[in-house]
DNA sequence: CGTGCACTTGACAAAAATCAAATTTTGTGG
DNA sequence: CCACAAAATTTGATTTTTGTCAAGTGCACG
């Protein structure tokens, strides 16, 4: 259910599927490049930034999303890594002719979509929030509950992006989001260990906070 | 390409999907109903909140456009007309087998979604604008643009919601949008013959504003 | 021809952007 | 492992913008 392909799809798609693999901060592609493949992420976080503005950050990427989706053999927007990354390439012509002989393979595409779809209406929801506070919980509660599979018991949420990406993609400024981590912390509703390790300690007043309830 | 469905498709399809209408401000499903179908927008508005947090309008829907995605199930939003509306209703048991007989109409599902995908990020993008007038204008450009095919030369942009539905969906106050339109009045970038009929006086300055450039 | 709802307008307070500068972290090359 | 430069982050002061509360105003529909 995480990865794009059932552990039987993959191995019918190994010939056409590759494992690439990029360090922390390469481009993967640009807008407007020929689209030639679909990505699904296996490790590490890949951010997608809008085509038209380059400055906002559409969506961020972890194990099991796909991303690489195109308009008229162009990709409408660039994708660089926050992280180490590795991923699946499919080629598009191999995978549309896989699909056409391949039902289920179509089905899961769809169910991922779906996934997509739903995720990024919950970032419209964040953007929609009008108190930095409310957003920057919000977007915690998001990294806790993609990491909820994989985490570990601590309950720490790791924050693998930096300050400036968080703030294209919560649209806000870089200073309102270091403030607001720091007035979080201030108010022990949550802890920071690092910059990039955060646990909540209040968790009442964080699902509130979230919420957009005043708190 | 504009509808789900080719000629010969929506033949195909003729004995599963039926044609359902809706007057003005009628509720199509609930978030957490039970998912039993999906809709493709024949003429008129929908207007899709989120499940989660009720007074956010997460999407508008076009003539082509598809909702009523679920999530084991359920619909993870809820859907009202904003004008009178008729649409497609496809059951997914149907559907779900349609699918797995014809690949072709998988790949065309396949290409809305994407398509949708696309339309949310530019949701994200007007959402992540800062300034009031440069959401609107960045709304107003994704009405004209969606109205581009089926326009009347006026060249007239129609707004077929309130200032309530587009406040929810451009995640500001129903005052600022209100102010916003009458800013945009005064300075002569655009002309409001009435409430739902607006057009672009100065294109160049509007451009700007919608990109968020000062102007 | 009212009555209600959608919309506008005004005044004020609150929040966040911006500008500017200090400080901490991180990565690199000796 | 240390020194240093570059980058990331925090902090402060100020300004702009927008949200909020509170009245109006006008249009639409019965």
């Amino acid at each position: 259910m995480h990865q794009l392909l059932s552990d039987e799809q993959r191995a019918q798609l190994a010939t056409i599927a590759s494992l690439v693999s990029f360090k922390k901060g390469a481009v993967i592609y640009r807008s407007g490049d020929f689209a030639d493949a679909i990505f699904n992420v296996v490790s590490g976080v890949v951010k997608c930034r809008s085509g038209e503005d380059g400055d906002h950050i559409v969506a961020f990427l972890f194990p099991g999303d796909v991303f690489g989706l195109s308009a008229e053999g162009r990709y409408v927007s660039s994708a660089a890594t926050v992280t180490p990354v590795t991923a699946y390439r499919l080629p598009v012509s191999a995978l549309r002719r896989q699909l056409s002989a391949d039902p289920q393979l179509a089905y899961s595409l769809i169910c991922k979509l779906c996934q997509e779809l739903r995720q990024s209406a919950r970032h419209a929801l964040l953007l929609a929030r009008r108190r930095a506070d409310s957003k920057i919980a919000a977007f915690l509660q998001e990294l806790e509950r993609l990491q909820h599979a994989s985490n570990d018991a601590s309950g720490d949420i790791h924050v693998p992006m930096d300050r400036t990406e968080i703030a294209d993609y919560a649209g806000m400024s870089l200073e309102a989001v270091s403030r607001t981590f720091a007035k979080l912390s201030e108010r022990g509703i949550i802890a920071q260990r690092t910059r990039r390790h955060v646990k909540i300690i209040n968790r009442a007043d964080f699902e509130r906070i979230a919420a957009g309830e005043v708190a």
